[in-house]
DNA sequence: TTCGTCATGTAATGGGTTACATGATTAC
DNA sequence: GTAATCATGTAACCCATTACATGACGAA
């Protein structure tokens, strides 16, 4: 109960997880560094720090540097600061490392690969798979429908569904590579299966090893 | 007021117009033919169908085969069939032609696209280039993002966000091929600018002359 | 006769947006 | 001092989904 917005609260405890923020600058975050997939309104970002406050995920800090003006340059005048409790923490690894059948649909996976960084190798491996697989069978079926469909739709719809299979295939691709990337890196990676007591591993430095971006 | 689901009261007129269906039947071909882009359930359609009974553009038909067990193949005892008036027609066209800001969106774009076939050129070639130019504001917007963030960025992040860019620019080709084929086309197409009274122009078959699918 | 599919709907819920209301702080 | 932006929220709505309820029809 309470299944407050799952991408939502996944990206607040993602970024959390890295610093402890304020609404307004979490929201920019969202929708700027993270935000290439999706964008978030004030109207559900409130409500669900909210939430997760009350989940015991979040803890508010009224950061009462009321007498402190050492460092003015830190924040302007403190507002409410989140941060993630211990048991937050606890509770991203285990969205991190859940599996559940909508985690590899678009945002969901996007919403994760853009957290790879605090991600431990297996949970990756994990993860490109299933969305792979994921999109394998949506090729399949968006084969089968063709076939069965072919003479009977019009240019343009025959056009549409060429160009998304391509995408889809090209998806693909990408996925390919980054897996293959994956098993040459190091396989010591292997921070606690399950718990995270180290907290951040980034032993290879998170490299994906993009090939000229140019 | 009532602005019901615009894609989807779009999508049900834009089939109707085709030939009349009765519900299940609708969402079938919502969810193969067009469905490529998004799938839509009863609890979404029946509710719609009615407000555009409402409307005055869709009328039910109860198939009154009331007496005439003649033939009982053509249905297997007609259900509820929607057929589009002469109102919806015009209704739909005005969507089709309709250039709000939003209509450059994805499954906006998605959804007129599928519907080219009874569009005519001039309003192909709006949609078409419409939907370019918002693709390239966010091309922009993305790249001023990066170059902002910059170094800030994980590896993975960054690679996140090359992918979205690289697919974004991909987008951006097929739709300067599909603009260069539909120039390269008859210029003649004008079936009566706002005005389609001409009701369906295939003139040149509706053909964007795809380049070898494989 | 039972099972699958066709066929039509409704109520509760979900997950988000928009528009609004409010006020502090900074830049000019 | 006034405008922009920072900052936090709420209420009303939107569009859709899920799960449920119902029933006819054809085939095994």
């Amino acid at each position: 109960m309470s299944k407050r917005s799952g991408i939502l609260e996944f990206a607040v405890l993602g970024l959390l997880r890295e610093s402890p923020m304020h609404g307004y600058e979490l929201r920019k975050r969202l929708n700027t560094s993270l935000g290439v997939f999706r964008a978030f309104s004030y109207g559900s970002l409130y409500p669900c720090l909210k939430t997760l406050v009350a989940q015991g995920w979040l803890i508010e800090e009224t950061a009462p540097d009321s007498d402190s003006p050492a460092t003015p340059l830190a924040g302007r005048r403190a507002k409410i600061v989140y941060r993630l409790t211990a048991a937050g923490k606890e509770h991203f690894e285990e969205l991190l490392a859940h599996s559940g059948p909508d985690a590899w649909e678009d945002e969901h996976f996007a919403a994760r690969f853009a957290f790879f960084g605090q991600t431990s190798k297996d949970v990756r491996m994990r993860v490109l798979e299933g969305r792979r697989s994921r999109l394998e069978e949506r090729l399949e079926k968006m084969r089968a429908s063709l076939a069965r469909t072919r003479e009977r739709l019009d240019d343009y719809t025959l056009e549409l569904q060429r160009h998304g299979m391509e995408s889809v295939e090209r998806e693909v691709r990408w996925l390919n590579e980054l897996i293959e990337t994956e098993r040459a890196g190091r396989t010591d990676n292997r921070p606690g299966t399950g718990r995270a007591d180290n907290d951040n591993n980034q032993e290879n430095g998170g490299r994906p090893e993009s090939r000229g971006t140019a």
